[in-house]
RNA sequence: GCCAUCUUAGCUCAGUUGGUAGAGCAGCGCAUUCGUAACGCGCAGGUCAGGAGUUCGAAUCUCCUAGAUGGCUCCA
């Protein structure tokens, strides 16, 4: 899409913003408004019918057909200025306190909007950061509202558009605030486009991995359990350790040492490390019906693994230590955010942490980068990354020259191994800033996966030291990594990402044997086929149920197993199999045949390499 | 935690204005011994999420609780 193209559909999905807005108030003519942005693939507007009235999805037909109504006028779009005394005072007049909270903010604080307020996510009017004297309005039909624009020409240009949901969103997006509705609405700038998304939508929905899990039988969720507290079931099983057996070979490669810690702790480990109080709401507390022992759930693993680096006198000889632990973690999560894996009270991190000193710190990130690299690049994911800093908020400890060189050395090591990156402020954890890993799926969504974040803060807490080539004592620097991020989130992405069709080495069900009769010939067959496989350490499973061969083939399908083979007659007089390879990993065809020993030794092959595609 | 919607058999879903629950798949049994996406017949399976209320009568109406979903807020 080119600029101009961007800006258009930017001007459409906004006056889309507008003219729902207005077929809202049209609608209920006594609608409080917020703010109508445009976000990723549309708009929204908040808005307050008042006494607790609530719109549903049962009436967007009503406020698309108004809405068509208004598009149909093709009402030109108009922009006025007035001075923000003369904007209040009409906010007053047309009893909008919304806008009006807005536009007094705007005047008092003299810029273009108070801290809180992203001028550009509410559409706001003035630019630039001095003193605002005029702000802008878009006039179109009966209809005018506080913005900066752009509009397009008229509400006859705005291209196709659908409401979607309904959510109940904060106003200005504090919890303390009284809470309004959120419509959104996708849009494009045209019907064939808009059809391309809801198709996306469509087959993010056939993908999605609650969906999946339960298809797959990967995990469960029991309400005896609880919420956010996944079980995972055999299958499951293999996935997870599949993965995190490969993230923790990668950095084995690099001399990490595994090592393992409790999971519960006093809580002062915590309060040592600052954790206590940032977090101290969200952890779990275990009380000991011995002592007066008040322990927590361990949220994460850093402070731990201080306590091994501590535990004896450290050389400058002796750096950089690794240390790697893929361990479960436990927040006790607000339960509105819980959903699927993708957000768990019990999570598992693929955690490594690097004790180092200020020159080994380069190498040491190269390192963890080639990892992430190739990690993604194994399960076919593109990367990119978020360079996660501080902003000026007091959410952060330690030396404020000491993160402004944690910054640079962070930007420095990512540009130098010419990764696609961007840069955020605020996105920082408080102990120091972080490479966020953001993984492209199959169906082109985004997620958040690895992390390499670079801790000046805790060593310092922990007073963590080495002694030094001169004999002084020096201070290592801390280098947390996780490449999966939480096993569980990542598997939730995994899982839609591959829509279920597990490459080879993470396939759950490697190899299906199915036996076209039950006669003993057959049966003892497959089990010698059975045995050969399993000294290969591969996944095989028999259906020698009582079915037709083709409810037998049918079903291997539905399960995605990578490689399903029928054995009967002809395979045991002939010692060759043909196998049947699942759609997706096909490079040519059309299928041979292979011994017996031929195609397990192929696949073992596959698997130990870690191909999605078959070499059969 | 907040707002909205939802919860019927293992799964996917029907269930008309309140009159006491139904299908397909899966499971089990019988029959069949089958050649690359569903053979047939039969049987069993539900405190309609849990609790309280309204009513002669509740899956259906009201309230509470739990869980799920979509958002908001948060994410070491």
């Amino acid at each position: 899409m080119s600029d101009k193209q961007a800006e258009n559909l930017y001007a459409m999905r906004h006056s889309l913003a507008h003219i729902m807005a207005s077929a809202i108030q049209h609608l209920w003519p006594d609608v409080k408004l917020g703010v109508g942005p445009v976000v990723e693939d549309g708009f929204y507007y908040d808005v307050d019918l008042g006494d607790g009235e609530q719109l549903s999805a049962d009436d967007f037909e009503r406020i698309e057909a108004e809405m068509q109504k208004i598009i149909k006028a093709a009402e030109p779009f108009e922009r006025l200025e007035m001075p923000v005394g003369e904007a209040v005072a009409w906010a007053k007049k047309y009893s909008q306190p919304y806008k009006e909270e807005l536009l007094n903010d705007l005047q008092r604080s003299g810029t273009t909007v108070a801290k809180d307020l992203d001028s550009a996510e509410l559409g706001l009017a003035a630019e630039g950061d001095s003193k605002v004297e005029k702000v802008s309005f878009y006039r179109n039909g009966d209809f005018t509202d506080l913005c900066r624009g752009p509009h397009v020409e008229s509400t006859g240009k705005v291209g196709a558009f659908k409401l979607m949901r309904v959510a109940g969103a904060y106003w200005r997006g504090k919890e303390n605030n009284p809470q309004m509705q959120r419509v959104y609405g996708v849009a494009f700038a045209t019907p064939k486009e808009l059809r391309q998304y809801l198709d996306m939508l469509e087959e993010a929905k056939k993908r999605d991995h609650r969906k999946l899990g339960q298809e797959l039988d990967l995990y469960v969720m029991s309400e005896l359990v609880g919420s956010g507290l996944p079980i995972f079931t055999p299958r499951g099983t293999v996935l997870r350790e599949e993965l995190a057996a490969f993230s923790n070979e990668l950095r084995q490669r690099y001399d990490f040492q595994k090592v393992w810690t409790p999971h519960i702790t006093k809580k002062d480990l915590y309060e040592k490390s600052g954790h206590w109080a940032k977090f101290g709401d969200e952890l779990f507390l275990v009380k000991s019906q011995e002592t007066s022992d008040e322990l927590v759930m361990k949220p994460m693993n850093c402070p731990h693994h201080t306590r091994i680096y501590a535990s004896q006198p450290r050389s400058y000889r002796d750096l950089p230590i690794r240390y790697l632990e893929t361990t479960t973690d436990y927040r006790d999560e607000k339960t509105g955010e819980l959903g699927g894996l993708n957000r768990v009270r019990s999570l598992t991190q693929d955690d490594s942490h690097v004790f180092c000193r200020h020159d080994q710190i380069e190498t040491e990130i190269d390192q963890l980068l080639a990892c992430a690299d190739e990690l993604y690049a194994t399960v076919g994911m593109k990367l990119r990354v978020r360079l996660s800093y501080r902003d000026e908020s007091d959410a952060y400890l330690g030396d404020k020259n000491l993160w402004e060189s944690a910054q640079k050395q962070l930007k420095a090591a990512v540009v130098a191994n010419e990764l696609d990156y961007f840069e955020q402020e605020g996105e920082a954890a408080f102990y120091g800033p972080k490479i966020d890993f953001m993984a492209t799926d199959a169906i082109g969504r985004e997620h958040q996966v690895a992390t390499v974040q670079l801790d000046f803060v805790q060593p310092e807490r922990f007073g963590l030291e080495y002694a030094a080539e001169d004999g002084s004592q020096g201070q290592p620097v801390m280098i947390h990594c996780a490449l999966l991020g939480s096993i569980e989130r990542f598997l939730s992405v995994y899982i839609e990402h591959t829509g279920g069709k597990f490459p080879i080495w993470t396939a759950p069900e490697q190899i299906r044997l199915i036996s076209v009769n039950q006669e003993p010939e057959t049966l003892a067959f497959v089990d010698s086929v059975v045995q050969q496989a399993k000294k290969l350490r591969l996944r095989v499973m028999v259906d020698n149920s009582n079915e037709s061969v083709g409810k037998k083939i049918r079903n291997a399908e539905i399960w995605k197993v990578p490689y399903t083979v029928v054995l009967g007659e002809k395979e045991i007089a002939g010692g060759e199999v043909t196998p049947r390879v699942r759609g997706d990993m096909v490079v040519k065809e059309p299928p041979r045949s292979y011994t017996v020993d031929e195609f397990l030794k192929t696949v073992a092959n596959e698997a130990k390499s870690r191909v999605s595609k078959t070499s059969l």
